[in-house]
RNA sequence: GCCCAGAUAGCUCAGUUGGUAGAGCAGAGGACUGAAAAUCCUCGUGUCACUGGUUCGAUCCCGGUUCUGGGCA
């Protein structure tokens, strides 16, 4: 198998300086596993690391799509995975760093989704269904009949994943949950370090504040203006990334400054938090708390060297 | 100084016609397999400011004290 470390763990962690000072020791390069940092022009509010602070360690999946583009888990594993094998070929190491867990499985375990979505007037009138109380119960229902196994795993609210399920069905005649419980057995496709950084909680928020300061005082609002000028629609995947959602909701007049601060602040805290529950259900995971050392920079670059001796060969 | 209104969960407040109390937010835990920085689920004991009194029983009624608003001087 080939070799594959990954550094994952909640914001504000310092992931990126860590896989940039990995890649330097042992000739990797960093693809970045974060949904935000792909867009061209989201600097400030993706806390999008600069070409200095790269030092000259090569980056993937930073600035790969324009801020209109949509983007989804397929398309960020099938780059990840050209990546990926383009740096096998050179004889290098592939470092994924980011925060989103569900994209960092979808490579490390090579998850396999359905075909391309054809029929997109369904899923428009699935959405449409949704609106009401009714509607979403109606869903439900239909669920049950198509996909009960479905319905234990899926709460009735939560009509995004009620209506993929469905979707799922109409497009490959298979319910979801057996397709979820077979990918579920699928073991790791690489030979792999999985590196989790992480932090004590207080000192997690308390940094998750101070950066988010950092953001407007670098020019958030001004980043988010030149978007929105630049004629990026409010419901671009792209405008649904923390910090450019509530700053575009304080340019539009819906809120103060204050309250757009405060809702950056309080869901970046929320978003940690389930950024933590995804990777401990990673069974071979590595978690190195900030906390655990004297100089937290060079304690978890030596440990991240000694335990990927393993994979280097 | 006087008058009025408050004082209940970390915060904002509701409530108990007297039987020791509950919402939202915060916080904590979890789910997730094509929007994932998305979406969704679960979790509520706190000297009911303090102190006397009435009462079988007071957080609730009455008196006093302290503090916080607002008004009048």
């Amino acid at each position: 198998m080939k070799p594959l470390v990954i550094v994952g763990g909640p914001t504000a962690t310092g992931k990126s300086a860590a896989a940039i000072a990995l890649a330097k020791k042992i000739d990797g390069e960093v693809i970045s596993a974060d949904s935000v940092q792909i867009y061209r022009g989201l600097d400030i509010g993706s806390a999008k690391i600069t070409e200095e602070e790269m030092q000259g360690v090569p980056h993937h999946l930073i600035d790969a799509l324009e801020p209109e583009e949509p983007f989804n888990i397929t398309v960020f594993q099938r780059m990840a995975k050209e990546a990926i094998d383009a740096i096998h070929e050179s004889g290098r190491i592939p470092i994924l760093c980011g925060g989103t867990g569900f994209y960092i499985q979808s490579v490390l375990y090579d998850i396999v989704f359905s075909e391309e979505e054809t029929d997109l007037s369904y899923r428009a009138e699935l959405e449409k269904k949704a609106e009401s109380e009714e509607g979403r119960r109606e869903l439900y229902e239909e669920l049950r009949r198509i996909d009960p196994d479905s319905c234990e795993a899926i709460h009735e609210n939560n009509s995004k994943r009620v209506i993929r399920a469905l979707t799922f069905f109409k497009e490959t005649g298979t319910p979801i949950s057996r397709h979820n419980a077979e990918q579920r057995l699928r073991k790791p496709a690489y030979d792999c370090c999985f590196f989790v950084l992480t932090d004590e909680r207080a000192a997690l928020y308390r940094r998750i504040d101070a950066r988010v300061d950092k953001m407007f005082e670098q020019g958030l609002v001004e980043e988010v203006r030149a978007l929105m000028q630049r004629g990026v629609p409010r419901n671009a995947t792209s405008m649904q990334g923390l910090g450019y959602k509530e700053t575009w909701a304080y340019l539009a007049g819906e809120c103060s400054l204050e309250e757009a601060v405060y809702e950056i602040k309080r869901d970046t805290r929320h978003f940690a938090k389930r950024q933590i529950t995804w990777f401990k259900r990673e069974p071979d995971a590595i978690w190195l708390d900030r906390g655990s050392f004297a100089d937290p920079e060079s304690g978890i670059l030596e440990a991240m060297l000694a335990e990927t001796e393993r994979i280097k060969k």
